[in-house]
DNA sequence: ATAGACCTGTGCCTAAGACACAGGTCAAGC
DNA sequence: GCTTGACCTGTGTCTTAGGCACAGGTCTAT
């Protein structure tokens, strides 16, 4: 197969392949005219790293389980560290979105009947600028 | 003040600080030795710089919104149609990571009670190659 | 023969700073 | 007066996971 051919069977673009290839996750052959061709062994491959990233690891879990797996080891225990690792770091990620997501519904529903003003020299925007006070007030009640 | 003084002052790094000046978001003055002084105004720009941030705003956001203060003309619009296009971001981002963050979840308790395999020519790590096979088997329950 | 679609390798671009480095400046202690 | 350490300056490079551009080679259909 040739780089558009794998990536649209596995439902992505020749551009990742092509990363992948140059990071060397995948060893493709070369045809005569200098093409790289695809075998199924790449394809297994590829579709193991595109299904790591989909978990959520990073390119470079993914160099490191590569790295054991082509040493004829298990990677089974470096995967089920590297995953509660990145499941800690997404919660955390995840608790941080879910604040600012309140915080900025917050104050769309706020400035919606707040008035315009006209910037002075020590306040660009009274709306960003008073919003963590009349945030905090709120809070109060 | 000096750039570690405004920077604790506000929180932040002097790092922070420099690449703010760098982009001329504030317009420190310079004393005889080569040393920026950061005035109240400057001060008063930062924080603003700051609270954009923690709300979601992007940089070149920031630089809009500035550049239309600084012409004298209220941001105001602006920011209500800046915030809400982040916040229709951070919902996107938010749902992703919740869906990401049960998949994840799902595999950690899932690969606990699955034993190691050696990886073979078309497969890396079971763990991960079964996955989504097995994820898909459950909902079929 | 030529147009258009594909391939190659190489290299630059992203966001928001963090970090490094070479060199200048200041205050304190000797 | 000198050294040491903490601070400052400007500049440049690094981070992620590819996306995009470009110059040049190759295949296919007309």
């Amino acid at each position: 197969m040739k780089v558009k051919e794998i990536a649209k069977a596995l439902a992505t673009t020749p551009d990742t392949v092509r990363y992948y290839t140059r990071l060397k996750f995948i060893n493709p052959g070369k045809s005569d005219n200098g093409y790289k061709f695809y075998s199924t062994k790449d394809v297994s491959r590829l579709k193991f790293i595109l299904s790591a990233r989909q978990l959520g690891f990073s390119v470079d879990d993914i160099k490191q389980i590569l790295g054991e797996a082509d040493h004829g080891k298990t990677a089974c225990p470096l995967v089920r560290t590297l995953i509660i690792e990145r499941l800690a770091e997404t919660e955390r990620q995840f608790k941080a979105m879910l604040l600012l997501r309140e915080k900025m519904t917050l104050a769309v529903s706020k400035w919606e009947l707040m008035e315009d003003k006209a910037p002075t020299p020590h306040m660009v925007c009274h709306l960003i600028e008073g919003f963590e006070h009349t945030a905090l007030e709120e809070d109060r009640k």
